[in-house]
DNA sequence: TTTAAATAACTGACCGGTCAGTTAGGAATG
DNA sequence: CATTCCTAACTGACCGGTCAGTTATTTAAA
């Protein structure tokens, strides 16, 4: 009596397949991946992907949304404490994000989303409509809030904005494009602690400013 | 009397192409590129291109190639004068880094590396190799030389570069990818200018610190 | 027994790469 | 200076493999 060839798992298989699609976009980009490829790492034949999805298309979009969606709230929170001091903000922003990075696959769908923002426009408008904006949005709020109140010196609050998070994206760029091919090893939430520490205070040493 | 239907001029054919590859594969990526496309634009057949290259993947080389090696120097000689105050150092090189990222398609380039990393490893290895890795290995370098003299505070000195250039990265990353889509416009130099001010002597204000 | 789920064989458009043929334009000749 | 010859440079039709998407068929399970 040897187990059945296949089962019926209606419920699970979008979500095993769009696993599996993340997994391969990330891989070989929307154009280089192949459908069987992607069947196959699901377990499942390359016919069943079609009675969930209704094109490639359709399932490369699945995946960066079921990706991103999840995302988009976390942030948002670590800056309804905006009564706190600047300093604790910013940290808790840094180390929250660092946080995602290690559990989601950030850097895999930042990687997916420039590689194709050519191909797929409106994607990398979700990504900015969705994530990028209104995280940078946020941050130069309250940045300007901070200098209203005197704790943030002068400056174009959203150029302050790319100071503070630009290496993080840097860091979650780098593990994901330069350490599999030998780059040193990043540590993101050693990397948001120094940076957000330094940032606030000066690179050069106290005596020195 | 009609004009030839076309001109031999072997010297600046691989040129043309090369530049035409350069837009076709940043815009699509190396998969969804089109020889036919490509030859197009060169003003080409598509056989000419195999005059002088191998095959697609010959070209996609030669293009990352020829548009990365420029780069290399450059950013090291802003480093020489390295008897300068580290304060100094920093300044020429984030607006060195501006400068190039003005005139040369630094963004472009960036996107198809990461794009095209997990199809072509060695290609993410040159830009490491070549590229991301002298720098920020330059940048440490310089970073612990000043530590030793006093001039910067204390801290893992990689983790320091990537508070330096990260900012820069994510400029160069917004406006080849966002900008296009509706993202606020960026200004390179603007940003290399207030980062490198503010991060040597902190975000926050004298008074908070 | 019915039907929804899944498969595997199939199709056809598309595109990287080839190559037989064409042409520009310089060199040799008168 | 005109003419002929020669070949590197170039063209574009074509071929064969690949792969997204379809369909006829089989199977699990209600």
């Amino acid at each position: 009596m040897q187990s059945p060839r296949w089962q019926r798992r209606a419920e699970d298989r979008p979500r095993e397949i769009c696993a599996a699609a993340l997994d391969v976009f990330t891989e070989k980009g929307f154009a280089a991946a192949r459908l069987d490829e992607i069947a196959k790492r699901a377990g499942v034949s390359k016919g069943t992907l079609y009675l969930y999805f209704k094109d490639k298309e359709d399932l490369f979009r699945a995946v960066v949304r079921d990706t991103v969606a999840p995302n988009v709230g976390a942030l948002r929170d670590a800056a309804m404490a905006s009564e706190l001091p600047f300093a604790a903000v910013a940290n808790m922003f840094l180390s929250r994000f660092a946080d995602l990075a290690q559990r989601l696959p950030v850097g895999a769908v930042a990687k997916m989303v420039i590689g194709e923002s050519g191909n797929f426009p409106e994607l990398a408008k979700v990504w900015h409509d969705q994530v990028a904006g209104p995280s940078i949005g946020l941050l130069a709020g309250l940045i300007e809030k901070a200098q209203a109140k005197g704790e943030v010196r002068a400056g174009d609050p959203r150029l302050h904005a790319f100071t503070l998070m630009g290496p993080m994206l840097m860091g979650v760029i780098w593990r994901e494009i330069l350490q599999p091919v030998g780059g040193a090893p990043l540590d993101i939430e050693a990397l948001a602690r120094q940076h957000s520490q330094t940032v606030l205070t000066g690179l050069l040493a106290e005596s020195e400013q």
